[in-house]
DNA sequence: CCTTTTCCATACGTGCGCGTACGTAAACCC
DNA sequence: GGGTTTACGTACGCGCACGTATGGAAAAGG
């Protein structure tokens, strides 16, 4: 697995680094705004060095979409490998993902443009495991199956609401400090009084 | 206010034919996907029209952006009047706008879409007047001014999030029938226990 | 040093959607 | 029934962004 040897021009751009870009045009405009053009003027390159990495901008966005939900994927299970109780989880993943505005925003504007069949693949999948690692963590603190899914169904809402709202409506929005996060845990955690 | 006697060529597509078909493809696809020529196809006209009660495509959208403003306001503000217990007040607030589609959907749109600052102006007015209205109704419940608050924030972010989620990736979002709107409203509404 | 490979720059061709120019049809008014 | 107003149809120019075509520069190899 070490690099082998490389001949010719040392590259300037890296696919990498056009996927990269990519997902930063995404969390800021959605997959619309994702422009070749307006993307080699931000990498200082042009489209020729684009479309040696790429064939086309479809490519250049399933590519990203690849990336980010390996990315993910990984540091999601990567995680969840090391803690075993429920509400610690919760507790990690709540004021982490409540705090990680480019996270959420790509999460976000990847939903409304689920039109588009690969992007709609992705945020499927991505948000049919992010939701499913909630409902765990639900049914074991003792919530019956329904409510464990119901409850993680709104987690996930709240985590993409906020987004919305900081994104658009900023004085409308929550304070990004640990207070939010931590009312939020408590409401979403709290049963009942019986 | 009776309609003055007409003169001319009766029209056949009124400006407002044009605003509630500009709010449509909002809903379904953002404010960059209110496109003239695709707006005329669907109501069985052509660009000839559009111009002629619009001076161009920020016009018709700022005047769309007006009426739903308006009409929502309108609507909101009639029902407030009528209803003082605050719980009744989420209880009719929550289910139904959890369950109106359309309107959700041209609410995290339109936040989507808050660069434009004709969008930013009236969405973060609407913002502010429901998550106001919804912290009134936490206040008047018994919550802390800063748990009224809080609490009014992530409700709305819940109806965002919902949306967000349906229209995305509806295998994970939940069924839009009462008992989730009754949960949510359950979570919200129930304190820590003492 | 001369070729080959890798990588980038520039100059087009093309489609799409906005806006404009201008013509035309239907009513109403005298 | 000519003139005026209202409302719509059509044809064009233009900018923007995708994609292509093609030339050229920087390194490794022989």
């Amino acid at each position: 697995m070490t690099d082998k040897p490389r001949r010719g021009r040392p590259p300037k751009t890296t696919a990498e680094d056009w996927e990269r870009a990519a997902l930063d045009a995404v969390a800021a405009g959605g997959v619309a705004s994702v422009s070749v053009e307006a993307l080699a003027v931000g990498l200082g390159t042009t489209k020729g060095s684009f479309y040696w990495h790429f064939a086309n901008r479809e490519a250049l966005i399933e590519a990203a979409l690849h990336r980010w939900e390996a990315e993910h994927t990984e540091r999601l299970a990567g995680y969840l490998d090391t803690v075993a109780d429920p509400m610690e989880r919760l507790r990690y993943t709540f004021p982490g993902s409540l705090a990680d505005q480019r996270g959420s925003a790509v999460a976000l504007t990847l939903l409304a443009d689920a039109e588009d069949p690969s992007v709609g693949a992705a945020i499927a999948r991505v948000t049919a495991r992010r939701v499913a690692v909630l409902e765990r963590a639900f049914a074991d603190l003792g919530f019956t199956p329904g409510q464990a899914r119901t409850r993680a169904q709104t987690a996930y809402a709240i985590y993409l609401g906020t987004a919305a709202l900081r994104r658009g409506a900023p004085d409308s929005a929550p304070e990004p400090d640990a207070d939010y996060a931590a009312t939020v845990l408590e409401i979403l955690t709290t049963a009942e009084r019986g």
